[in-house]
DNA sequence: CCGGGTGCCGCAATCGATTGCGACAGCGGC
DNA sequence: GCCGCTGTCGCAATCGATTGCGGCACCCGG
């Protein structure tokens, strides 16, 4: 078989001024009857013409040339902690899908949640000249999306917010979340109800939290701070460590409702390496509505988050807000839904 | 609060002409100082003050800039059916920490397996000058990749392979995996071994078939094609639909060997279906040990893939062939290993 | 018959960096 | 004292597309 590098002359594709020479006219006629924008500046005939020699060379402009001239790279930096983390692939898809028929794309940066490596990635990202940012990183404290949004950089925070109101977020409602969880569970019967709250740091944990607190106090149940365990992350080591404090502190409880699904799968490991049998013993609700959790034993009820739709929906408002700066940014929450599976049930007193 | 909007006049970022000025040098001279490839020419102290002016000013090359000049666009195009198959993300992360700190980084694009949009994300890929290609999406007859190929594009294959063996890829040792998980099952004292092969279209369909074959007899045992059932694709569904086939046959068997996760677990809906426990009645293997797998119930016995490395290695080879397009393509092989958990047991009779 | 529009298109600069080529100074060798 | 070499650096073209400006026909009204 012949190697493929022999085959042919380079053959650099064609240029604007192949077309334009074919075509007969000056490149800049070319330009500007290949360009929506613009061509209702050139002669139609003409326009058809260009167009037609276009399609037969497969010109294809280069978006590079095009972007050094136009200060516009037709291209958004998405800064998430962990692609790894499935919550974040179909927010990804949502991303994409809205950005692709746009002729835009995306640029993905994990920080691993690492401050430093978060400053360079973006760094990065700036370098390379997107026009945007869709962060998913933020903090309540979160003096790097401060800077950057004094400095003008376009951007759209998804599922958390920083403290700084003025950014533009995309998030669910996780007050309306929590509290369609802790009303499953009371429907239920469950009254000693404990929490696996996230990091402070964050204003899902919080948010959580208070929601959490507020919808007890709701159905009159005590708001006892014994059932509430706090996470410094949103792993299963750190649900399950949790889950192991709350056990031994000898507070007594029928159900968990975890800040995340990686907490409350720490739980199952708990219940694993205690004996203890869930729904029977303890009832457990996630938050997320990960893939994969009908096939846990027992399934798992979750919240569930249209993640999709975060991602689709954070797209279009950096979008809009690409097109027509004056916009004016707004921020959304977007409705929730319990996903009831196997990990509740009536409480064995 | 004061508009961001308002704070700053546009402040352009100094170009590299901006540093040369305050250096009192020319901009060549500028670049040539700054490009450590063609820092040798220049004066040493020249190179100190002009790097020294690049750092107070905070300047930063412009990518595009450099781009348009140098042909080079320092991206890839990562080819993959669905993000959200969680086998993909580690792949993603593998790829983007060896790309870059070598100054590259990778456009993301999903085909749904659908060759059409294969095709027009292909075109998308190449009209944004990608340099080279990294393809998770070979089929055994792939018409668009032996067109590439030929065509002098730069890629490499992960995962799967097309049945033109000159395009180099990096994949799993099927064979090996499939020969350690039949080791594993026959160690156990199973003989009536069943396979739910993937898609015959596909080069880990058919190899994994064929290995499970020759694992057979290398044991010894009856290779009985009424004890494979093909799935025409990777989904849990139709990993279901496949074992209800086997089922229904009539053919007898204490285990089987799933060609993939997703099989495995399309199994498990049968058996909750059928009142079947695994592994006391059947016992089950799965292929590629994706995350939370042992969250199942049972823990899903699977060989395990070296995900992150796959990735890895492949850009790996992808920047070698475009730093050195002399260099001689070679497909790489990536050793496997059993991740043996407790759906796999000895055969109850 | 002339002035002012309007429509269409070309000229050339521009975006920011890279690079082949040539200029020039200084130096050593013969 | 002249030649040529080496080390440094500047000039200007270049990558491919976009766009402000101006020119040229042509048309219409007066």
């Amino acid at each position: 078989m012949s190697s493929p590098r022999t085959t042919l002359p380079p053959a650099r594709p064609p240029t604007l001024r192949d077309v334009a020479r074919e075509a007969g006219v000056h490149p800049a006629t070319a330009s500007r009857a290949l360009n929506p924008e613009t061509r209702s500046l050139v002669n139609a005939e003409t326009v058809s013409r260009v167009v037609r020699i276009a399609e037969t060379l497969g010109y294809r402009p280069n978006p590079i040339a095009r972007s050094l001239k136009t200060q516009r790279s037709a291209t958004v930096g998405l800064v998430i902690p962990d692609l790894t983390n499935p919550l974040f692939p179909p927010i990804v898809r949502g991303i994409e899908d809205v950005l692709g028929p746009a002729g835009y794309n995306a640029w993905v940066v994990n920080t691993d949640n690492d401050p430093a490596r978060e400053e360079s990635q973006v760094e990065a990202l700036r370098s390379r000249q997107v026009e945007g940012l869709i962060v998913a990183t933020a903090r309540l404290e979160h003096p790097l999306l401060d800077r950057l949004h004094t400095q003008g950089v376009r951007m759209v925070l998804i599922n958390r917010r920083t403290g700084n109101g003025a950014i533009p977020s995309v998030t669910p409602d996780d007050a309306a979340g929590i509290a369609e969880a802790v009303e499953h569970l009371v429907g239920l019967g469950h009254t000693r109800i404990a929490h696996l709250a996230g990091p402070q740091n964050t204003s899902t944990g919080v948010v959580r939290e208070r929601a959490f607190r507020q919808a007890l106090r709701d159905h009159r149940l005590d708001d006892d701070p014994a059932l509430v365990a706090e996470c410094p992350a949103w792993s299963e080591d750190e649900g399950a460590a949790a889950l192991r404090r709350l056990l031994d502190s000898g507070a007594t409880f029928t159900a968990v409702l975890a800040g995340n699904d990686l907490l409350a799968l720490g739980c199952y490991d708990v219940f694993r390496e205690r004996g203890i049998t869930c729904p029977d013993d303890i009832s457990v609700v996630g938050f997320n509505d990960m893939p994969y959790l009908d096939k846990l034993q027992p399934p798992l009820t979750s919240v569930h988050i249209p993640h999709y739709e975060v991602g689709a929906e954070a797209a279009r408002m950096l979008l809009d807000g690409l097109r027509d700066p004056s916009r004016h940014a707004r921020s959304v929450l977007l409705p929730l839904s319990l996903s009831v599976r196997a990990s509740t049930a009536v409480p064995h007193p």
